[in-house]
DNA sequence: GTAAACTAGTTTATTTTATAAACCAAATGA
DNA sequence: TCATTTGGTTTATAAAATAAACTAGTTTAC
């Protein structure tokens, strides 16, 4: 009946990092934070946690001196997201 | 962008529960125990939680000896999960 | 009638998560 | 130069989920 969701993406912030990877390809550290709205400090730490699951690629260089983190999401990552919202369907079903 | 998550809901065996007693209106703990693979402590724990957050009612009584739980949603429960799926398409915005 | 197994849960303890607070290294600005 | 800001990471704390243990009673089998 009910399938077990991905607890990797069932996390609000682990979530909204992903929704936004998957329409824009790539993203900058600041601006995932700026558009979650989440602490440095949480941010940085889910997205170790996409990471080391391989649903995101993140690449670490330098832009205008300072350090920058790139994030960039994976074939996996699309992979698990697309089921995740499968699998959520099964959860929501008002609409019959 | 992203709206928060009503963080009551946002937990599988929560909202596979109130997802139940959407569509049933009324049913028994064993019953909602068979339908999410749950657990009994672990039902036991988040059914008080919905039941604290005023979700759902829960009436207990006897049926043929036995102790019987009875769970039915509430008004605020079914608003509370409307909302809690509107709020999750910001997350899902895959489908434009 | 009494011990063993089962029903229907609850409570407590443990593990896992999420989040916040503190910290670091370097850059910029007064 | 030294306080502040940027762009993070690491560590500590709070909250959540889950499992294990327990309660209270019932049924079944001897």
């Amino acid at each position: 009946m009910f399938k077990d969701l991905n607890p990797i993406l069932h996390s609000q912030l682990r979530l909204a990092v992903v929704s936004i990877l998957i329409t824009v390809k790539e993203a900058e550290f600041t601006y995932l934070k700026e558009k979650t709205n989440a602490t440095a400090g949480n941010l940085s730490v889910q997205i170790n946690k996409l990471k080391e699951a391989g649903y995101i690629e993140v690449v670490k260089s330098f832009k205008d001196n300072y350090p920058q983190t790139i994030c960039k999401i994976t074939p996996q990552g699309v992979q698990a997201f697309e089921e995740y919202v499968k699998d959520l369907q099964t959860y929501l079903n008002i609409k019959k």
